[in-house]
DNA sequence: GTCATTAGTCAACAAGCGTTGACTAACTCG
DNA sequence: CGAGTTAGTCAACGCTTGTTGACTAATGAC
């Protein structure tokens, strides 16, 4: 046999020892879980697993459970920062991603998520008081602008997170004529915080 | 001695055997507990220390964690119904509240806060989406009446929902001309959601 | 007063957690 | 090639959790 059984060798470091990549798919995982079940719920040995790693490997690169929350915190929804919506459309759009489908394959939600179970737990409430403030309070208020942009960009971010809490917790999605009724108030009620005419 | 040192009686059975006064010492301390930091966060020898009970007394009375936690939630917030309040100053009081100090003593949110935690964890969710029908969005459907009542007070409840994040996030209260702008905002659209003139 | 029932206590359990350090194998540099 | 560093593995630690059953003492029925 030139080749021989690779069972031995299979057995130890299948990972082709990628520094960059193990801490990656770990992060990512990490985003993953942490955002579908919040801080607690989600043991280090999961989010080992799902990335197909060791759980050691978390302390190695990220100090611990905590950092690597932290950093997951940091580098979550890139994709999703309201900055990069388009203003015009933002309550149509808005409304439309509350009333859908909780477990539908559209989400785009899950990112959010993460950010609220971090608010809602006072171990990492002060974390999610940046990550909210950085990415949906400061970026609304720029848009708004005028007197009221503070007040309003609260608000509005208050009414963001109400929504996906009781996208959370429906359970399931809203059609025909409830859904249409329920995104035409959504979107009369952003557009009146956004100070736009109705 | 007539009469004997106390201590090997007093180690034993302190509590003068009044079964519903334990019961309910354990169920207010799972209320109180549960309600400033949510299910996981809360040990079951916590709630026990704080009600000055023994743990196994739990498993008696609740049948476990979980069912302590259920009837917890059932017979909360009697005090805070939204149905109880006065809707023509509604927007107001709602304003107001949602405006205070978090760590105030005038709080009145902590109820409120252990039905958040619960929507927000997937174990518990099922549970908060009862109690979140049953006291908030149906009673406030109640009020409202037409035709969007349903979507109106789905919107309703997120907005206070929303609020409550901000104002647990939020860290310290509002003061001056913050605090009335924000106010101010919230009042009116609350007002709009109700249907009322601006 | 006696005996069965029940309220409350105590100690221990199995399981799961985050964390740690010793070990092995792979890469890098001289 | 050989030494040193680094990536990844493994087994175990100490701790906390919810739960359980054996025990003690107070109560209530007769």
């Amino acid at each position: 046999m030139d080749t021989p059984s690779p069972t031995a060798a299979e057995k130890r470091s299948r990972r082709p020892r990628n520094p960059e990549a193990t801490r990656a798919a770990i992060l990512d995982a990490a985003r993953r879980l942490f955002g579908r079940s919040g801080y607690d719920q989600v043991s280090l040995r999961e989010i080992a697993a799902e990335a197909e790693a060791d759980v050691a490997l978390v302390k190695r690169y990220f100090g611990g459970k905590e950092g690597l929350f932290t950093e997951a915190l940091k580098t979550s929804f890139q994709a999703d920062r309201l900055a990069g919506w388009d203003r015009s459309r933002f309550a149509q759009d808005m409304a439309a991603l509350m009333a859908g489908d909780p477990h539908g394959p559209e989400t785009r939600t899950e990112s959010f998520q993460f950010l609220l179970s971090a608010a809602v737990s006072p171990t990492t409430a002060p974390l999610a008081r940046i990550a909210l403030q950085d990415r949906f309070i400061d970026p609304i208020r720029a848009w708004i602008g005028g007197e009221q942009a503070e007040a309003r960009s609260r608000l509005l971010t208050a009414v963001i997170v109400g929504l996906l809490v009781e996208r959370l917790v429906r359970g399931e999605a809203l059609q025909g004529r409830p859904r249409e009724a329920f995104m035409a108030e959504v979107e009369q009620m952003i557009a009146a915080v956004l100070g736009e005419p109705v």
